[in-house]
DNA sequence: GAAAAAAACACAATCTATAGTATTATATTA
DNA sequence: TAATATAATACTATAGATTGTGTTTTTTTC
């Protein structure tokens, strides 16, 4: 007696196609991964019949055979607000279009909590941002699975990573206010529990020190990052007796804070005070004062990690770990001036 | 002769844990799937196996065994700037996040060519603001597969469509408008090829009407919803002679090119003339004056799509086509006021 | 304690491809 | 034309799971 079928609407398969065609599967397999051995009079119907039929190879069924994957998986904080949006989409754009020109499948986790990753049939993976996560990297090195970290440099794990230069932005930031004649040119960190906060401050204290100016601690503002801190920095940086006449501000939103407070205060930007942030978010365009900043490379970035990853999952490479650095590029807007003499 | 093995590193399979365990593959496959007959002895040998082999499942093998895929595809097209950002990346938050919770992989294929498809094995899709692909969008209904299209009602498919209430949202928005007693409410419309566009203009026509207020050619400024036609038509509204005292204008984008513009002109937002916009793009609150909008449930859009589909991946579901609009709401911030009175 | 019922477990087919080897058909050479 | 080389094609094992059916073991019942 025949089998029942579970599901009356069977999928074509392969053998559907060998049997219409009456040729082998074998012969099917050829024709649908171009391997030369098959006749011209086959082939041709072969094609005929996958075109008649709609018929689309498993790819579940192909990569069990073939024991390959080309499935890339990206693993992502899922933060809220605009700064992150653009940075977040910037990233999946590099990524998701050179996935696509490469045929590679882009599997998205976005998630806070510990991602469920199931590492079998897993091509590669990029971990975006993801911190304090550190036991699924090592279970992902452990199973020998491609990987790549984006702006989270791991000095201490031998994996690939990818970020930005922070100190050459930021010394390119402050070098270009000083060109301009500033000399009391404050700061604004970021949280100097990152690494890009850390290298953006130590970036500035290079240019100020290759510059013969002496570092002024009330011309430094520690911040959280955060938009009220950002604001009070700001307030205390703009009521100071003797006060900057620039400001590198380590991110482009507490750039814009800062730009806010100075017109609640009645501040002129950049007459009264010269103003570069970092990042390149296009929400400084939209302010009456078009913010200068450092842009960092995320497409580049994105694309890179794929391009890596693509390298690394191909069988019996000898691609080696890499550190790379992609340099960042100073964005000159409206938001500075030369200092006014006097 | 024993086979060579191509990979000498094999891949950990549901035998190897049978063997080390000492029982039958399918026993492992039942405890895997936690069915129930097994024996409590059984159950915990294996699950220390399985630990101990760090075994994990082959989906692909699963998956052609069992027929069923949980892979939802995103097809997105890929644009560039922050007013898109921002909305890609809340749908792709809603769609993402619950996915993650309902244990669906999410493969994201950002592209502007026709994406290339593999149906096979594809358990459900989403069509984000695709256009004029509808081939696409055939082949896919051909192939019974479970699919929503987002933002994009295609009234003459019998497609599942969820998009956001344009019209009631413009509607809220000059309604708001008129309460606050202005009279002369201009309208600033996106491009009137797209059914957003239309829809705004609509809710906009209905409230005058119900209002007893004449349309007036002269207030409606037809764009396509660019940059350069929103700064144009600022201009001409600024301008003009009796102009009006408020405008809707149908994206924040070109609200806030308004806002940029009267500020220009040296007119006050909201003293001398009230906008409303549409979108809630955070980008609105970085300005001098926080711009008053209409919110798009993007979150929740993204959400009830994978919720549907969820349903739709079900073996044997009743589900039937829907076609779901979504409230949109006013947010009511610092750029209306009431009309002054003289 | 034997028979019946229930619980555990194993065997083998199945899912849909790929790929190595064997076989057949065709073309080339002596 | 026979012998050999080459091009086409088919056969079959394999990938790693699930699942229906059959068998063994354990438990329950009289």
């Amino acid at each position: 007696m025949s089998r029942i079928r579970k599901t009356p609407s069977k999928t074509i398969s392969i053998e559907d196609v060998a049997r219409k065609a009456r040729v082998s599967i074998t012969t099917v397999s050829r024709v649908i991964n171009k391997i030369p051995t098959v006749g011209e009079k086959n082939r041709a119907k072969v094609l005929e019949v996958i075109e008649e039929l709609k018929f689309k190879p498993s790819i579940f069924a192909q990569r069990l055979a073939t024991g390959k994957s080309n499935v890339v998986t990206l693993v992502m904080p899922q933060y809220e607000g605009i700064f992150y949006s653009f940075y977040a989409l910037e990233l999946i754009r590099g990524i998701g279009t050179l996935c696509d020109a490469l045929k590679l499948d882009l599997l998205l986790h976005l998630t806070n909590r510990q991602a469920f990753l199931n590492l079998s049939g897993l091509g590669g993976i990029i971990f975006a941002d993801i911190i304090g996560n550190r036991q699924q990297l090592l279970d992902v090195l452990d199973n020998n699975i491609p990987c790549v970290v984006i702006n989270n440099f791991i000095e201490d794990l031998n994996v690939n990573c990818i970020a930005v230069d922070n100190t050459g932005g930021a010394e390119v930031a402050v070098n270009y206010l000083i060109s301009l004649g500033h000399r009391k040119v404050a700061h604004i960190t970021g949280d100097l529990a990152t690494q890009a906060a850390t290298q953006r401050f130590e970036g500035y204290k290079h240019i100020l020190e290759k510059n013969n100016i002496t570092l002024d601690e009330k011309y430094i503002f520690r911040t959280d990052y955060s938009r009220g801190q950002a604001r009070s920095a700001a307030e205390n940086l703009l009521k100071m007796q003797d006060g900057p006449s620039a400001v590198f501000v380590s991110s482009d939103a507490m750039a814009l804070e800062v730009m806010s407070v100075a017109r609640e205060l009645g501040k002129k930007i950049p007459a009264d005070l010269s103003i570069v942030g970092f990042d390149d978010n296009p929400s400084g365009l939209y302010g009456p004062v078009a913010l200068t900043t450092v842009r960092q490379p995320l497409i580049k970035m994105g694309e890179e990690s794929v391009k890596k990853i693509n390298l690394l999952m191909r069988p019996g490479n000898n691609e080696k770990i890499e550190k790379i650095i992609l340099p960042s590029e100073l964005i000159i807007r409206e938001s500075c001036q030369p200092l006014n003499p006097g």
